[in-house]
DNA sequence: ATCTTGTTCTTGTATGAGTATATCCGGCAT
DNA sequence: ATGCCGGATATACTCATACAAGAACAAGAT
């Protein structure tokens, strides 16, 4: 018997959303490719075993996404990729289930090298002390966890969505999902590759330094090394 | 009567996409405010004359996008700003239907000011002779047709799609949507406040010349140069 | 006080009928 | 042959109704 899928807090996923994910993950995977044109909802939804309403929400879904269109007489399309939403935190999330792409690995970490050190530099000029002190205790978290719990992991993120939506900037701070996506699965791998990962704690604990000495190009020389690290881990640990 | 609302193409929208606009609208104009509980949801689609398919579809796409979110029993809630696709194209687009906040406009300009000079750097470096001559095509039609005509900011979209395009870089190339929607909107608030805007043209072909030589430090400059002249231009139009 | 259990409210799923619209295709004019 | 026009048709879209299931809340038991 097939378990139900679960989020991220253990609740039980409703139909529509585990057939988003799975349809959003086969037209990820390039299981249907763009072009493809899906069944009739019908037809579809009788194959899958659910009934219209739920397929035609997870098509939704899947429409706001930018994965499909759908027109009457037309039928549903996955649209060409440059179409695709691929910072939604959500297609990140399914991007990452399936084996990953070491080319795109690659341009996540080229845009965090673009985003982040900007947004450390400006948080070591504008970020409150409320902010300051979110940053402690996420790394305080991951020292006492390790990045190979799930909490360590989370606090990861945590620190690093503390430094964006310290930088003062909305644009940048609703990045944070997607960079703690990238962050999340991309830790993950490294720590499955290879027992005894390298610590990133003191790269970290070199960030918050600067940005606590409100000291911006320290800060985005630190986050920089810090993301030349990551990336040289992570490409270590890909096939 | 009211006149039915219509996509880029001219197409009749469907009523669940309306009706997400509608509702994102209110949301991103602060109408509802994160907390609150929209009503049950055969109340709110009666109130609003639609069966109950199209409304739940369209609290769907609003949940995919991250404005809302919603549970048996505990009802639809708005969602906390910082889980808000504010980069996704049609929440982009949402936003600057009403009067755009000019701390939001400034964001934006200082991520495209962390992107696009970057992109234009790795596009010197990368671009295939089709990605140039699209550029080029693009170019020419911003000359033809001006700033003023909706074909002209189409095509200054396109320019810098190009470019993000050519960058090689996915996770960059899927912003361009979100960065095409920032620059249409801008340059129409642009060309609405003043009669007589200064000419971008010179900026752009400036980079043009730049990709075209492959002289990634003068693309990156040149994009620089013209992020900073049309801020200011834009931040002159705003009240 | 804390846990358990049941009630009840709200969203979620199912189904069938009917509408609207974009595409396709055949006919007509050019 | 080519292009324009208009109807047939396939498809998504909308409606209405019924039922199922999840989760919050409160009353009761421990």
């Amino acid at each position: 018997m097939a378990e139900r899928a679960r989020d991220d807090q253990g609740r039980a996923l409703r139909i529509h959303q585990s057939l988003a994910r799975q349809l959003g993950t086969a037209i990820l995977s390039g299981e249907y490719r763009p072009g493809d044109v899906l069944g009739g909802e019908i037809e579809q939804s009788l194959a899958l075993g659910v009934s219209r309403t739920p397929y035609r929400e997870a098509i939704r879904i899947l429409v706001a996404k930018g994965l499909l269109e759908s027109r009457p007489k037309a039928g549903t399309h996955v649209t060409p990729r440059e179409r695709w939403n691929l910072l939604d935190p959500e297609v990140l999330a399914w991007m990452f289930t399936g084996t990953p792409d070491p080319a795109f690995i690659r341009d996540l970490f080229e845009l965090r090298g673009l985003l982040e050190p900007a947004a450390a530099r400006l948080a070591a000029e504008r970020r409150s002390p409320e902010q300051l002190s979110e940053m402690a205790a996420a790394l305080a978290a991951m020292r006492d966890h390790g990045l190979a719990t799930d909490e360590g992991r989370a606090a990861d993120q945590r620190f690093h969505r503390a430094i964006l939506a310290a930088s003062g900037n909305l644009a940048l701070a609703s990045l944070a999902s997607s960079v703690g996506a990238a962050v999340q699965w991309t830790t993950h791998f490294k720590q499955r590759a290879s027992k005894r990962p390298r610590d990133p704690q003191p790269d970290h604990e070199a960030v918050y330094d600067a940005i606590a000495a409100a000291d911006p190009g320290r800060a985005d020389r630190a986050m920089t090394d810090l993301l030349r690290l990551a990336f040289e881990d992570t490409a270590a640990a890909l096939p």
